[in-house]
DNA sequence: AAGAAAGATTAAGATTATATTAACAAAGTA
DNA sequence: TACTTTGTTAATATAATCTTAATCTTTCTT
């Protein structure tokens, strides 16, 4: 549940932005002046705010940096009626996200809310879609365990599954088999076992072999890596 | 320094956006269609790309679903001529991070850019390019083990790599013979081994053939450093 | 300039790393 | 318990890398 704060002084927009926001489930908090948008979004748990340029008292634009100064994180996107250019990069300067020019379609501003949340999320790795990674045409969803290339459901054992969930979780990285034994297994010093390289070659016979690409590479002397 | 990828197959557009860029300090790579987007950006050290969505051939759409299943940090900015909303919408769906309607201001899309990097920096909390060593036009990815010069891929063992790094590590510095030693093999003594001028050689020849610039220079009697 | 020292280059052999297979052990299931 | 599946170890074959040592080239010293 995504709580979003709107900070609006043309209640009749307000109002129309929120029942749509609401309608997608969001949880939407309206606010109509700058003082109080700086009050209220000061708060830690909103999740993007929108802030309308053009209002009584404090304006948008100072709001925003207030805002940025206190909460990097915080994705904000400006609203306004103001067209030129000047204006739009003003906005963002100040350190908004996105900005989107009065009238707009609410589809776009939908679009737009959920890019910027969608970044946010993956950024700190608290993604919704979380259980689901992928790479290239290879999927692995943790929930239901089911990994997929190309649309071709692959079974795989218990190992082989947490050993391509770790390249998954680093792609166009390199793992070295101390990495792999420590995350994988549950081995922190060296045994001098092979059970890591006679794994990789299961997981190879099953996500590989029948496809064109090949997706784990081996780089001698270093270990593993999927790219 | 950041490297921005360009997918544009209006030379005119593309032309007068990389010098922009290029005046911002921005380093510009160029491609005309979505085939050729898709291959370049794939590489794992550009931090932003833009996205003409009519291209020939591949589509932005296609080229910007593809780059997000593989890389999900990549900041994406979509830039076209169709302005409905529906566009906007699907463009910002299928991943984009955001979204420009040509005819365009550069200065707004120098904005959106900014506004997207300084994101990225402040979402992953630390300069994104720390694993990334470079020197003049060479670099190495600490993470994916890739060394590049001139945009080339360049293939070392795991050895050649080792001294690479070190080198890297300590530019325009003069690193002794038993330097080099201790870092990057194990020998602590004088062994009365070439292996070093050996690798140093077998290194060069990766590095420095086929290009002009020499990297890695020798002081008689010293040893070696790269400048 | 000649000889000595340092460094570059090459090739062969030693060493190590990896892929692959099969056998065995452990765990789960009927 | 017997059977099946999964996980681990070990052995082998193959390939790549690393090291050594010999020779060639350049630089330094006298």
């Amino acid at each position: 549940m995504f709580k979003i704060g709107l900070a609006e002084d043309d209640l009749k927009i307000a109002g129309l932005v929120k029942t749509g926001l609401e309608e997608q489930g969001y949880l939407v908090t309206i606010v109509s002046n700058g003082e109080e948008a700086l009050q209220t979004f000061k708060e830690t748990d909103f999740n993007l705010v929108i802030l309308d340029v053009m209002m009584p008292g404090m304006n948008g634009i100072a709001v925003c940096k207030s805002l940025r100064s206190g909460n990097k994180d915080l994705p904000i996107l400006m609203l306004t009626a103001l067209g030129s250019i000047d204006d739009k990069v003003t906005g963002l300067n100040s350190g908004a996200d996105d900005y989107l020019v009065k009238p707009f379609h609410f589809k776009e501003l939908l679009a737009r809310i959920e890019a910027l949340l969608r970044r946010q999320h993956v950024a700190t790795g608290k993604d919704k879609t979380d259980h689901l990674l992928s790479f290239d045409d290879i999927s692995l969803n943790t929930y239901s365990k089911e990994v997929k290339r190309a649309g071709i459901l692959i079974e795989l054992t218990a190992k082989e599954h947490t050993l391509l969930e770790l390249f998954l979780r680093n792609p166009n990285r390199l793992l070295s088999r101390q990495y792999i034994a420590e995350n994988a297994w549950d081995i922190s010093f060296d045994t001098g076992t092979n059970v890591i390289d006679v794994y990789v070659n299961f997981l190879r016979n099953k996500i590989e072999k029948g496809f064109s690409r090949k997706l784990i590479h081996t780089k001698i002397g270093m270990g593993y890596i999927l790219k």
